[in-house]
DNA sequence: TTGTTTACATACCACCGGTATGTTAAACGT
DNA sequence: ACGTTTAACATACCGGTGGTATGTAAACAA
């Protein structure tokens, strides 16, 4: 086969991510091969590599996407939540956003597990920074105002809770039903609602 | 070369570990070869796989290593901070341990980094589960019954602190100083505090 | 129209984890 | 004491994998 248009190769691009994200998802990064992702678009793995560097490169297109998406999300739930009137709603509502992403398998299994492997611990954690932790601490920063946090333990406390929100997730391994997902939401409101 | 004596695998055994845990530890699991750590011992990989059915086995023994480890002494220090008499001090003093551990870089990459990616997140969790979570839900049990924390969230609760640990380690990338470390122990204190 | 670039396909390579098969001496039953 | 088994490796080999070098024809710019 030859060129297609420079449209097609947009589409093509946009379909090996989706691919990706499935397969990633799944199985995880390193039981996805180059091939597997291929075949399945029945093209070959010169269209591929003709997109993306390497593998990692394709797999951090794919950690970005869900990111920003999650992102995307938990502002929109967070300002929904009247935050102009109420920060700490907003910062709450933004938590069980972010909770209910952590509670599907794909999002862990790319974003949480696979991230740190692929992109490295310093790599992911610097992405993760820019991209997660800087919401999460205007949220405490609030609290802070009500001078219930120490302004220099703002951004500490907000790494905190955020990664309690991580090992949420991974226990909904165990019984990943809805019920236990309020309990973690009603054990992390214990949590923040006590630094009030 | 031929059998050497019982004492002699053994010792082959364990350094084959050590260096496994070296590796692992500065490299990660995917950048460290089984040739990378037959070539350091100077044997071949025909020795390695006689000691360990696969990689993968090999990771397991050294992740094991480390966290039976740090909760060995996680325990030791909960205990030495007189846990009869104070149960919340015996907490806070295992927590104090566990924080040091997840701030070792070596710790990081292989329990935390590695560990979900190779052996699975499930199978990352049920062994972190029997290990570690166990624990710091006694001590969250202890405040529970201060009525402070509702039963049925004990377990929640405790997940959601241990974690928080977790995200502290990764933290501590950015400015690995005593001083960081203590801002965030003084952060989770403030947590854990305000429970009471 | 012509030259260049783009979007792939094809062919190939080095390495890696794993296996099958030696080889030799220690361990062990008798 | 001795023959057999078995343990502790070494050697040789294999399929698969990520990555590269090269080919090719259509798209596009001039």
């Amino acid at each position: 086969m030859a060129k297609r248009s420079k449209a097609d190769a947009e589409k093509t691009r946009a379909r090996l991510i989706e691919v990706a994200v499935r397969l990633f998802g799944a199985r995880g990064y390193a039981d996805t091969s180059i091939a597997d992702i291929c075949d399945e678009l029945a093209i070959t793995k010169g269209a591929l590599f003709h997109h993306f560097k390497t593998k990692e490169a394709l797999f951090r297109e794919v950690w970005t996407r869900l990111q920003v998406e999650m992102d995307t999300e938990a502002r929109q739930e967070a300002i929904a939540a009247r935050s102009l009137t109420d920060p700490y709603a907003a910062f709450m509502a933004g938590s069980r956003t972010y909770l209910q992403y952590v509670a599907r398998q794909d999002f862990r299994q790319i974003v949480l597990v696979d991230g740190p492997a692929v992109l490295g611990q310093k790599g992911w954690y610097e992405s993760d920074h820019d991209l997660g932790i800087q919401n999460v601490s205007a949220g405490v920063r609030y609290l802070s105002k009500k001078g219930l946090v120490a302004p220099e333990n703002v951004e500490p406390m907000a790494i905190l809770l955020q990664s309690a929100l991580n090992g949420a997730g991974f226990a909904l391994l165990r019984d990943p039903d809805a019920a236990t997902v309020e309990r973690f939401y009603t054990a992390f409101e214990t949590l923040v609602k006590s630094l009030r």
